[in-house]
DNA sequence: AACTATTAATAACT
DNA sequence: TAGTTATTAATAGTT
C-alpha cells in the first residue's frame, strides 16, 4: 500500500524509518482503538521507538494495570514475579509465626486449655511460676531501691537538721555580736549565709525511678 | 475497506462481530509485527475479545516484563508498584503486631524486665497469677478425674471379686452335684456358666481420656 | 474458510 | 515536518 511494495525488514535509512515509524504507529493505534470500539474488545499497545521515545494505547474500558492481571491470569506468566511472590511467601510465614504466638499468649493466659494435656500443662505451669517468680524478683529489687534510698533520705535528714541547728546557734552568737556594734563581724556575717544554705546534698539515686 | 464503508462502533451483530474480531486481530498483529521489523521498534500488544480470549503480541527483541519496566520508568505510571506497596504495608502492620507479642512473651516469661516499671510488673504478675490460677484449675479437673476413675475402678473390682467368689461357690456346689450324679441339674449348671460370664461390668467413663 | 469489491493505509514523492 | 498521490494492503459483505 504505497506507491510500491516494500519488503518487512529494516528500513537501513535512519529518516526514513523514523518517518514510517510516525506513520504507521499511528496506523496502529489507530487500529487498536478501532478493534476496541468495533469487537467490543480490550486492548494494550505499547511502543517503543528505535529512539527509545513511548507510544501507548489502552482501551477505555479499562487501564493497562488491570489488563495486565488477566493477562497473567489468562497465560499463567508472571510479570511481576520474584518479589511478588516472596513479599507473599513472607507474609504466610510472619501470620503462621503470629498465630503460634497468639496461642502460646492465650494459653499462658489462662484460655483454650482444653485442648491441652496434663503433660502440656505442667510446662506451661512452670514458664508461669518462671515468670512470676522473675517478676516478683524484680518488684523485690524495686522495693529494695526504695528501702535503701529511703534510709538515705533519714541519714541526710539528720545531717541537714544538724547543720541547721548549728546554722541557727551561729547566728544567734553573730546577732548578739551585731547588737553588741562591731562592723567587721557583721560584714563575716552577711558572706557565710549563702555559703550555708548552698550545703544542699543532692541524693543522685533518688532521681533513678522512671 | 471492504464492500461498503463502516462507522467506527459496536457492532451489534454477535457472529459478526467475532467474525470482524478474528480479521482484524489477525491484521493488527501483523502490523505490530511489520513495524517491529521495519522500524526497530519494541511493541507489546494485548488484546482480549469480547468473550475473554486473550492474543498477544511482543517484539522478539524483548520481553513483555521488560517491555513494562521500561514503560512505568518512562510514564512515572506504576503497574503492580501498587499491590507491591500493599503487600508491604501488610507485612509492616503483622511484623508489628508480632514484635508486640513477643515482648509481652517475653515479658511473661520473665525476661526485660528491666525496661518495666513496678507498676507494668504488677500488672504482669496479676496476668501470671491468673494464668497459673487456670492451669491448676485445669490440672485440678484432670486428677478429680482420675480420683474418680480411679474409685470407679475399685467398686467396679469388689464387684467382680464378688461375682467370682459366688461363682466358684456356685460352681463347687453343682461339681458336687455332678458327683452325686443329678443329670437334670448338670444340665442347669452348662447354661448357667455363660449367662454368668455375660456380667461383664463395662465402665464408660474410663475411655474418656485421651 | 475463501472471495472480491471497496475502502484504508501508506511509500515515495513534494 | 507536513501534504499529496499512486499503489498496495486490509477487510466488509458475500458465497
Amino acid at each position: 500500500m504505497g506507491r510500491g511494495k516494500i519488503e518487512i525488514k529494516r528500513i537501513e535509512n535512519s529518516t526514513n524509518r523514523q518517518v514510517t515509524f510516525s506513520k504507521r504507529r499511528n496506523g496502529i493505534i489507530k487500529k487498536a482503538r478501532e478493534i476496541s470500539v468495533l469487537c467490543d474488545a480490550q486492548v494494550s499497545l505499547v511502543i517503543f521507538s528505535s529512539s527509545g521515545k513511548m507510544s501507548e494505547y489502552c482501551s477505555p474500558s479499562t487501564t493497562l494495570s488491570r489488563l495486565l492481571e488477566k493477562y497473567q491470569v489468562n497465560s499463567g506468566k508472571k510479570l511481576w514475579d520474584v518479589k511478588h511472590e516472596n513479599l507473599s511467601v513472607e507474609i504466610d510465614r510472619i501470620k503462621k509465626e503470629n498465630d503460634n504466638m497468639q496461642i502460646e499468649l492465650r494459653h499462658l493466659k489462662g484460655g483454650d486449655l482444653n485442648s491441652l494435656n496434663p503433660k502440656e500443662l505442667i510446662l506451661i505451669e512452670d514458664v508461669l511460676q518462671n515468670g512470676l517468680t522473675s517478676v516478683r524478683g524484680k518488684q523485690m529489687d524495686f522495693l529494695k531501691k526504695l528501702k535503701k534510698n529511703e534510709r538515705l533520705l533519714e541519714e541526710e535528714n539528720k545531717h541537714l537538721t544538724f547543720l541547721l541547728h548549728h546554722q541557727e546557734l551561729a547566728m544567734n552568737g553573730n546577732v548578739r555580736e551585731l547588737e553588741l556594734g562591731d562592723p567587721l563581724k557583721a560584714r563575716d556575717f552577711a558572706c557565710q549565709i549563702p555559703i550555708a544554705f548552698r550545703v544542699q546534698p543532692i541524693q543522685p539515686n533518688l532521681q533513678e525511678n522512671k
